[in-house]
DNA sequence: GCGGATCAC
DNA sequence: TATGGTGATCCGC
């Protein structure tokens, strides 16, 4: 607790040298925060007629003296001091470059080996498939106007104190996802809220999915409510010639029977890749479709005017961060791209370059539960709580959770992690790696209890637990079998100490597991694909 | 390896 | 009066 609050010192003592300044300044400042409190759903489709200014001003006005606004107004304080660094960074870059004949031939060497690696990106960019991305239309909203007609004409949420999504009905009055629902009832007062029903969204999901599977037996899920097809196995198996029209023809099809036979209306992306297609569902939305043409020309030209902010994984803090420097545009990017690699780091960089070129994987694979890198379960609390008896009570409730999700998937785990968000909305996580794999709620409840003492004296807001390092138990019990030498091994599911016979082990394991799972694993085992990643001339300069 | 920050949905 | 839950990734240290 000590050093967050010392850090929080910091930035106060930054926060009264912001203090004196202009009224431009201060113009400007409000003007960031109202942009930031807006949340990140600003450029969600069905807003067009929409009052951007004034929703956000209403938005601004409502947030105003919560502990909630004072950390945004924190957090936006923070970014601005990082950018204008950037910016006086940047200065220095072009000073030198006026002056300084050895940092010249730096910028020179590095822009040509910047070119050869796009050089290289550019002569592996594969053309060769038709990638469709499908998202469904207001997900959850559209389930519960299936189970209510009376919904769809009546703007209406979904959510719990925070929307999750609306209704187009009701994006016509500014409201959208991630939302507070205080805030939504002042712009439509007339908002019906409903209540989550994820079970049923679930249910309406995998419907969609049997659906889609006839055009790709291996479409790929990427949420809830989407998903990735490769629609090229499809065409070729229906002699289909890859023109536009009919490739939005097919799509076309798939878009009204998926209306028809689901009730859901779909949005869909037609393109080369992935990272193309994704953007072009969100190009027509609700109930289009919109197709990239699938040449290299037509990309390059499409994406140079793309805003940086359309691109999977710009969020508000990068493009700030770009915009910053000037950048509003995929093209800015790659017309900034010597300046960019020295101002982050290799994997957004190689990632903003590949992004603006219009390159993505085209593979389009479901790992489905075997790629799950953790799992874990969170709680808002309706007051804060500090430390004691209650707090970690709650904490036990969400370890019991915690441990019925990971049987349910057969996962036991080897880390473990909690974290607390503090009454004024600072969040902190304290992990760990275990000695052994756990999985039931004593365990997980023991070793959380442990991380979460240490932080007291506590008084949060939020509490949650998370379990990483994940395996599957069945795998993990045979390879302990496989690899035990020992004359006793000890149970790696309840660790009761046994004799080392087979027949022995096998029995007893059969009380915590069933012995075919096992065999079935052992054979399976080696199943799994490593992806690797390819060299680039571009690692040279981040490379020490 | 850990913790914070960012991002998506 | 009041701002969610789940999971992934990157970066600095
Ligand atoms: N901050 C968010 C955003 C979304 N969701 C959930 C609810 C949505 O219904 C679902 C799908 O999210 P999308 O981003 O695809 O948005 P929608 O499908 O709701 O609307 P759109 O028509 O704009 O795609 O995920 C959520 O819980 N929290």
């Amino acid at each position: 607790m000590k050093q967050w609050k010392s850090q929080n010192e910091d930035i106060e003592k930054e926060k009264n040298i912001f203090d004196i300044h202009n009224d431009e300044d201060e113009l400007d400042y409000e003007a960031t925060l109202k942009r930031r409190l807006a949340g990140p759903s600003v450029l969600k489709s069905g807003q067009e007629s929409v009052d951007q200014e004034r929703i956000n001003e209403i938005i601004y006005e409502a947030s105003k003296g919560s502990k909630y606004f004072e950390a945004e107004q924190k957090r936006d304080l923070e970014l601005r001091m990082r950018i204008e660094r950037v910016r006086q960074e940047v200065k220095e870059y072009y000073r030198k470059l006026e002056h300084n004949n050895a940092f010249q031939k730096e910028w020179a060497e590095r822009t040509d080996q910047i070119d050869t690696y796009m050089q290289e990106l550019q002569s592996c960019r594969d053309l060769s498939q038709v990638i469709v991305h499908v998202d469904c239309d207001a997900f959850y909203a559209s389930v519960e106007e299936l189970r209510n007609e009376k919904l769809k004409n009546i703007p209406m949420a979904v959510g719990k104190g925070v929307l999750c999504t609306a209704n187009y009905m009701a994006r016509k009055f500014g409201v959208r996802s991630a939302m507070p629902e205080f805030i939504a009832k002042k712009l439509c007062p007339e908002l019906v809220v409903l209540p989550l029903d994820i079970p049923e969204y679930a249910v309406k999901s995998k419907e969609i999915q049997n659906l889609l599977l006839e055009y790709d037996q291996n479409l790929c899920p990427a949420s809830i409510d989407e998903v990735y097809m490769n629609l090229t196995p499809y065409m070729n198996r229906n002699k289909l010639n890859k023109d536009e029209d009919t490739m939005q023809q097919v799509i076309m099809e798939i878009r009204n029977k998926v209306l028809k036979i689901t009730g859901v209306s779909i949005s869909c992306g037609i393109a080369a890749n992935k990272l193309l297609a994704k953007i072009a569902s969100n190009m027509k939305k609700p109930n289009d479709q919109y197709l990239v043409p699938i040449e290299a020309e037509v990309i390059e030209k499409f994406m140079s005017k793309l805003p940086t902010r359309r691109i999977n994984g710009i969020g508000r803090v990068l493009e700030q961060e770009l915009l910053g420097l000037d950048i509003e545009t995929c093209g800015d990017i790659l017309n900034n791209r010597t300046l960019l690699s020295y101002i982050f780091r290799e994997k957004t960089f190689q990632n903003l370059i590949q992004c603006s070129l219009g390159i993505g994987s085209t593979i389009v694979q479901d790992f489905g539960d075997s790629y799950r890198k953790s799992i874990g379960c969170e709680i808002t609390f309706s007051n804060a709580i500090a430390s004691g008896g209650l707090l970690e009570s709650k904490l036990q409730a969400l370890c019991q959770s915690l441990a019925e999700s990971l049987s349910k998937r057969d996962l036991i785990a080897n880390s473990i992690s909690v974290k607390i968000k503090t009454d004024t909305f600072q969040v902190h996580t304290r992990q760990k790696n275990l000695r052994e794999y756990i999985f039931n709620d004593t365990d997980l409840f023991c070793e959380a209890l442990r991380l979460l003492r240490m932080e007291y004296p506590l008084r949060i807001r939020l509490l949650g637990v998370r379990a990483s390092k994940l395996t599957n138990k069945a795998s993990y019990i045979a390879s302990r079998i496989k690899f035990s030498k020992q004359n006793s091994v000890s149970c790696p599911v309840c660790r009761i100490d046994l004799k080392d016979d087979l027949a022995v082990v096998n029995q007893h394991i059969d009380l915590c597991l069933n012995t075919e799972t096992v065999k079935k694993v052992i054979d399976n085992e080696k199943k799994e694909i490593p992806l690797k990643r390819k060299r680039n001339t571009i690692d040279a300069f981040f490379r020490h």
